[in-house]
RNA sequence: GCACGGAUGUCAGAGUGGCUAUGAGCGGGACUGCAGAUCCUGAGACCGGAGUUCGAAUCUCCGUCCGUGCUCCA
């Protein structure tokens, strides 16, 4: 099945069709970096770092860009208040974002654009807007004409004209040059203090829907393959976006396929900073594992809303142990020189070992099947679960020394392909040998060893008393014994 | 009020016009001195009403409830 994505424009999944064949040009609303970031940002940007993935995987050849706005008023007001330079404020939480997009292993966009280097272009496109009759300028700046082009009116949110113009008849009451209350900023007249550029129109500042129309233009000329954001962008930055680009570039459409993530909530509510219900990412991974974190926002499809608690952490940190001790275990058993024919994949066979092999070719194609279907990533996830039964469960038969070689390699490509580089739920295959060293375990390795050899022979005399003694002796010092088949094993807590 | 999207077992949550997932929790079994891990296995759901259909959780209509947007927001 080829790749069908939900456009928020069609209101329906429709089948993605590129401008150009083979190459994908995708935009996402960045973040106005007056603040860190909270968790609902970590959502949008795995989602559209998981879209990323895919299309990359699938053959294409992606341009991804996303900008960072980083002139506006609350990074104006966050300055005042402060009493320091707004960009210094820009630049500090620039670097948290990188820092915290890193740590959830979001691969970075192509380019990420800073509004303030494009103010020139953004002039250029007000400067089009005005000629062409759809904007005009009043006291206090320059505004976009929305009656100038009522046909483009309600395009991602299906609001009437008619509805909004009565819905916010009670509470016109600014002050603004506005001909109409449905018209937007393009440009803001300089107010004393702020920082300003030079304008046809006077010193000021660009409006923030213009910033985006630039941005993306600038990189792709008068037409693009995807615009991605918060749902709460659909209105009214989206449609602005809609009413610019398409009047300035007399291309319709200029954006091919808009996509809305979903929101974070928390006990039922959206997560916002004015309700104050909000987690900074960097808070929340004080707790939690940075990929965990990741799992449990993708183990749930990205235009529906997430319920974030504690529950849904726990569930998310038991899936992601499986994941990574499945991983485990196949990575150490992977041996040396080149792995050995298996037998035939085939569901059908009587053969446990070849049935297994076909199971998780069946679950392969699953995958590659959900993640066509809109990027459905829970389903995605649930296919990737159930071959890791499937794994185990193959594995717990027993095999040959050979074919458990061979074996373990197809399992950690078929796990590096669709856990890894699609969903990127997986540390570097280094880095899980690597926790075997971790120096803490290293550190009391010795007297561990030690304590569980008496353990295992006052287990053998059948003195459990002092066996049990001796596990909550190894539990004080954090020390989690575990009897399997093969003898204890132990890790930290 | 208008717009958009939802309502699925105990919980979280996918879903194709005929058979339903996945995970947690709960029940049984194997292995265990015990605990845990692992494997096998069981029970359990489609908001209400009407319609279309041989057949509806899935399509249509009505109702109820919930969320979001209509103002800066990922």
């Amino acid at each position: 099945m080829a790749l069908h994505l939900y456009d928020t424009r069609h209101r329906e999944k429709v089948p993605f069709k590129t401008i150009h064949p083979g190459k994908v040009s995708m935009y996402v609303c960045g973040v106005t970096v007056y603040d860190r970031c909270h968790l609902g940002h970590a959502r949008c940007y795995i989602a559209f770092d998981v879209i990323y993935r895919w299309l990359k995987q699938s053959g294409y050849d992606v341009t991804y860009v996303q900008n960072f706005t980083d002139i506006d008023d609350k990074i104006i007001i966050r300055a005042q208040t402060e009493q320091r330079d707004w960009r210094e404020i820009v630049d500090e939480n620039i670097e948290a974002y990188y820092n915290d997009m890193d740590r959830l292993n979001i691969q970075r966009a192509n380019h990420y654009p800073r509004c303030t280097d494009y103010v020139e272009h953004m002039i250029g496109i007000i400067d089009v807007l005005i000629d062409k009759g759809h904007a005009y300028v009043a006291s206090d700046g320059v505004y976009f004409h929305v009656d100038s082009a009522p046909e483009k009116y309600g395009q991602l949110t299906g609001q009437s004209i008619e509805a909004v113009r009565s819905g916010a008849s009670g509470r016109v009451e600014d002050q603004s040059g506005k001909k109409d209350h449905k018209d937007f900023a393009l440009w803001k007249a300089a107010k004393p203090g702020e920082p300003t550029w030079d304008s046809p129109w006077g010193p000021g500042r660009p409006g923030w829907h213009i910033e985006c129309t630039a941005m993306s233009l600038d990189h792709f000329l008068n037409e693009f393959d995807i615009h991605g954001g918060g749902h709460d962008l659909r209105f009214p930055h989206h449609e602005a976006e809609i009413f610019q680009g398409e009047c300035y570039t007399d291309h319709s459409p200029v954006v091919h396929h808009w996509m809305h993530n979903g929101f974070v909530n928390i006990d039922g509510e959206k997560m916002s900073k004015s309700l104050g219900n909000f987690w900074t990412i960097d808070e929340i991974l004080a707790k939690v594992d940075p990929l965990v974190l990741r799992f449990a926002l993708i183990n749930s499809h990205y235009r529906s809303p997430i319920d974030m608690n504690e529950s849904l952490l726990k569930d998310a940190e038991r899936n992601y142990a499986k994941l990574l001790d499945v991983y485990e275990t196949m990575v150490k058993q992977l041996g040396q020189g080149e792995p050995v024919n298996l037998p035939h994949p085939d569901t059908a066979s009587a053969q446990p070992l070849s049935k297994g092999l076909g199971m998780l070719e069946l679950m392969g194609e699953h995958f590659a099947k959900a993640m066509d279907d809109d990027f459905n990533t829970r389903e995605a996830i649930a296919k990737v679960l159930t071959a890791l039964r499937e794994m185990s469960k193959i594995l717990d038969a027993g095999l040959e020394e050979s074919d458990a070689h061979a074996f373990a390699h197809y399992c950690v490509e078929w796990l590096e392909e669709t856990a890894g580089t699609v969903l990127g739920l997986l540390p570097e295959r280094e880095e899980v040998l690597r926790i075997k060293i971790d120096p803490r375990r290293e550190a009391i390795a010795k007297k561990v060893e030690h304590l569980l050899e008496k353990r295992a022979e006052a287990r053998a005399s059948k003195d459990y008393a002092t066996a049990d003694a001796i596990r909550d002796e190894l539990a004080s010092l954090n020390v989690i014994v575990t009897d399997t088949a093969d003898g204890p094993v132990w890790e930290l807590r």
